[in-house]
DNA sequence: CACACTTACGATATTCGTAAGGATT
DNA sequence: AATCCTTACGAATATCGTAAGTGTG
């Protein structure tokens, strides 16, 4: 039995006449005759009795035609099921991102795949770098935008831009003015860090302790717009990745390009090595590459 | 996308192998890797994502195996299904009968019928003549056992055998020793009749009226039982189908030929013209044509 | 180099459409 | 005679298996 088989049948079956099923079917007399007769053999029995002036169904031929309209029914959802997630008409993908990302950049991305494909689903994570690998280590997630990671067993990673870090200082600050500054300088105010654990947080401490020693952490909090919001009042100053300079600048602190040592950081998205992204993660991923490839 | 192709797929996709799905398929490789690769370009996208030392699934890959998993499975179980239905492994008929055939000849039919296929589901219909008809007309029941009904439009009749129709008398009756019996000395006893509407009084008073007149109801009853148990206490005489012997007979009551007018009718099955009888109802009618082919 | 999948190609099997045949209205 | 289904047969198509190719451990 096959599914053009059935398809003739049920074509047949519900014509009550070869003649019209064939024009349905696209499909000659002949054919469409010997394509029922093999599925009666395969079968072990007749479906159609025909006269030569009517065409009826044997009390099987009832019952398939029942089975018939359900398989075939099913059998086409499938098919248009999967196609539509090829074509990105349906399904959904689970995106995590690291908060910087996720509150600045991850926003334009969402709205562009969003009116591109409207009827994906999308779910994002908002969790700390770590968080990120482990939940697509664990399959949580299909994407995760991260730090680059120290280690990567069994992840892929690809780059979308490099970080360089920013210093966020007061407006009344009189570093506000300078072209740049640099991290000794910036050290002789309260610092406001951001709470661990965070790979930002992680990384100021690496970079600096050998020329610095520990950070002097004044003020800690888990939020950036918190922090914004503090530098701004004129509690402190901050160093946080380059991607937070709108949202900072929105607050009303004032980003400075950082030196002694510049801190550079990888920015990228990693998926599980040995599976292939969904179509609809393809298309998320490209949308990062191309958002992340025009200046900031 | 074809039942071959998906077949295919799922045994790769259970295996994560070209070469022990190959052995499953009976299919070579080239043959499998061929039947993959339409199949995925039949639903426009990739479904396994193959290095040279292993294969997985893609997003969507999964997403078809679960699809593929219930669509081959519903698939199978239609085909069993009516493949059983040909066999007569499955399936179910119904059978109207008029009652003196119900009682007397249906049972040993329906003793073979069940030791022959004994997963067939029977029903079986007692009723007179008339809703014997009406129940094949109305596809109450597929097939039906009638004494020769006068109008038989949109049915098909197929004589079993022609009934003689036989006296009854209580075996005190000087009757009773008689080699044959005649109308005229029949009627001089009280009469036992079939209770109305029956199509065995309705031909005994169409049969009679010409030479005797109405006939001399002294007693009556639905039931053939009651009727022979009447006659065997010696209440008075009757006149049934001869197929009712045996069930007279046990009853205590005698049974003789009878004549002057000999009255017989033809006994078949019906069944609606233009349908064919399902499997089972033809195997059903075999062996009736087989029982009644024997003398009684 | 051994294994696993893919590509190439000739052979086989199916399926199709045209033409002829048969049966019923 | 007209209609509708079936059978017959040559042609197009699809599928299969053998053999060669490719890439990875």
């Amino acid at each position: 039995m096959t599914i053009k088989q059935l398809r003739a049948f049920l074509a047949v079956a519900e014509n009550l006449s070869f003649i019209r099923a064939c024009e349905q079917l696209h499909l000659s007399q002949p054919a469409l005759s010997l394509a029922i007769k093999s599925l009666e053999e395969s079968l072990g029995g007749a479906l159609l009795i025909r006269t030569t002036r009517s065409v009826a169904l044997t009390p099987e031929g009832k019952i398939l035609v029942q089975l018939a309209r359900r398989l075939l029914r099913d059998w086409d959802n499938a098919e248009e099921q999967l196609k539509q997630h090829f074509t990105l008409q349906l399904g959904s993908i689970t995106v995590a991102a690291f908060p910087s990302f996720a509150a600045n950049l991850l926003p334009a991305a969402l709205k562009i795949f969003c009116h591109d494909y409207p009827n994906i689903k999308v779910t994002v994570n908002d969790v700390v770098n770590e968080q990120v690998v482990d939940k697509v280590r664990d399959r949580h997630v299909e994407l995760g935008v991260v730090l680059e990671p120290p280690a990567m067993d069994g992840l892929i990673f690809t780059p979308l831009y490099v970080d360089r870090f920013i210093a966020v200082v007061p407006a009344a600050s009189p570093l506000a003015n300078l072209a740049i500054v640099d991290w000794a300088r910036l050290l002789d105010a309260p610092f406001i860090a951001l709470q661990r654990p965070s790979a930002v947080r992680r990384l100021l401490e690496e970079s600096i302790s050998e020329s610095y020693g520990a950070l002097p952490v004044a003020f800690e909090s888990h939020q950036l717009a918190t922090i914004g919001n503090m530098i701004a009042s004129g509690l402190g100053v901050s160093v946080v990745p380059q991607l937070c300079q709108p949202q900072m600048a929105a607050l009303g602190a004032v980003c400075l390009p950082l030196e002694n040592p510049v801190i550079e950081q990888r920015v990228g998205f990693i998926q599980l090595t040995g599976t292939k992204l969904s179509s609809a993660a393809q298309a998320m991923a490209e949308i990062l590459l191309g958002i992340t490839s025009k200046p900031l």
